[in-house]
DNA sequence: TAGACTGTCAGTTATAAGCTGACAATTGTC
DNA sequence: GACAATTGTCAGCTTATAACTGACAGTCTA
């Protein structure tokens, strides 16, 4: 590769444009006024050409001067911006985050992950309100607020973390009952409700133009997704969860996934966020951390 | 002012996120990995975060490194573009380069203006062609033509090299005969009409709101520009012409402006290139050296 | 378990940045 | 016209930084 360009003379380049002299430049840069002439010829030597028209008492740009200025300073100015993004982004963040999140998720995702966050950063406090009924985050002057479901992405502020599955699992003994050709076996098979599913009656499964419609025997209900698990997981059953909630069980083979070729509804994980009011820096960290980390 | 950022520590930094690891940079940057490493460290120092997650076998940015990333990429670039684009338009100029204008003004003002050029770039041949009739710059194959006149602004092409007012002139004897409150005077007044004004016969001079139709008596007409003015500056009469044509002899004292409140019309002096065609190294640096120095 | 690969550290060398002092040229003031 | 002030450049020197090599620790793969 061609010999690397010596950025830090755009600063003496720029500089001395823009003081009109080199004694000016030298004096906004803090070095000598020899430095700078010196650096200038340099600049002038890399290039191959001259930039600066010199007068005793009075400099001024070349054509070329002229349009290597434009670029250098705009690359500086880009520059300079880099680093001041950084150390402002980077400034301590601090103060009560008030965030609210469905129970079950709250307590397998956000609650272990806020205590990472925490870790990172000790002068945030983490208020965590979990609650399965709708909370209305300007109202109860939340910072954040998960919802899980399927939003429309042209809602206002709603960041979608990630999308799942919504899939249909029962344990080994009882999948040796229920997977056949065709979810339809499933109709009038046992099934364990979540309350987040309240009064739906029916599942309809899909695999490319082909649908079924599936009405299960509600046998159990329950609010809690750990409880579900742990019904399915000993019963003679299914239920329809979330993937991501059962992602650990599947893979050590406690539960199996029911007709794996067909899906169920898509939905998103959601943080939300009051629209119209500028983050801290708290959330702003928060919430980044998030994307990567939250599901892990 | 805050201590000044080394730019250079950017380069290492994006080329770091761009190979994926420290080796792969030092590689492609041509020095030694520990430098680069050094590098990084100062710079995530500088700054006060950490940019880079690092593990054996490899590395990934922070999210405050993908930040940074982003605005250092762009100044790099920009930097780098700045480097790029002014040695490939300094790359000397050669070639031919057929030019065409009036003659008065090429004579006058684009064969010294040639000279002076043709110092500068010895491998440029400037081929002139001047006449009064227009040429079409497309048929006969001219880089370049110029034009007095009053074309719209709209013109395609046509770069405004600068804008001129008519005057009305005369020798200072004249003067003291021509002078008066009021243009009127001037009706029925021996003029020297320029070919350039072919069968006009009469001017409208303008002071705000007010406007006088002045029908001259036409006593002689020229071709020549020169031989207008020195017709005008022996004579008794007076004429028309642009006021860049005679600025010297105004300055000295040998002709002087009738009615100087008064306003003729304005035009300006136009370069025309072909549309549609690049514009060739030679002729970019001509049309440049033109804008500062052509009328000088 | 050994080899390959990566990143870091320490010590050293080479290079570059920056200094001071002096000088020449130009401009402004008296 | 003389002199002072200002600017840019040069040379020699000092200081700081960039870059080197060699060694080492940790991880992954065969």
């Amino acid at each position: 590769m061609t010999r690397r360009n010596n950025l830090n003379r755009l600063a003496h380049f720029v500089a001395t444009v823009d003081a009109g002299t080199i004694t000016g430049a030298a004096t906004a840069l803090g070095i000598s006024k020899a430095v700078v002439s010196k650096q200038l010829q340099l600049l002038e030597a890399d290039i191959g050409t001259p930039l600066l028209l010199r007068n005793t008492r009075h400099l001024q740009p070349t054509e070329a001067g002229r349009v290597f200025y434009e670029d250098a300073k705009s690359a500086l100015t880009q520059a300079n911006n880099a680093y001041e993004r950084i150390q402002e982004r980077d400034r301590k963040p601090r103060g009560v985050l008030r965030i609210t999140a469905p129970v079950d998720f709250g307590v397998s995702y956000v609650a272990p992950f806020a205590a990472r966050f925490q870790e990172v950063y000790p002068d945030v406090t983490v208020n965590m309100r979990l609650a399965d009924s709708l909370v209305d985050i300007i109202e109860d002057r939340y910072d954040l607020a998960f919802r899980i479901g399927q939003l429309s992405d042209s809602s206002n502020r709603a960041r979608k973390l990630m999308s799942f599955e919504e899939i249909a699992v029962c344990s080994p003994t009882s999948a040796a009952r229920f997977q056949s050709e065709c979810p339809s076996n499933l109709d009038g098979a046992p099934f364990i409700r979540s309350h987040a599913f309240a009064s739906k009656t029916e599942w309809i499964f899909e695999k490319g133009d082909d649908k079924r419609v599936i009405v299960p025997k509600i046998v159990s209900e329950a609010n809690i997704t750990l409880a579900i698990r742990a019904y399915v997981t000993a019963g003679f059953c299914f239920t329809v969860l979330p993937d991501f909630l059962v992602r650990d069980e599947l893979k050590d083979g406690k539960l199996k996934r029911l007709f794996p070729d067909w899906s169920l509804r898509n939905g998103g994980i959601y943080a939300m966020t009051p629209p119209n009011r500028v983050r801290s820096n708290a959330l702003q960290r928060f919430l980044e951390m998030a994307d990567s980390e939250l599901l892990t």
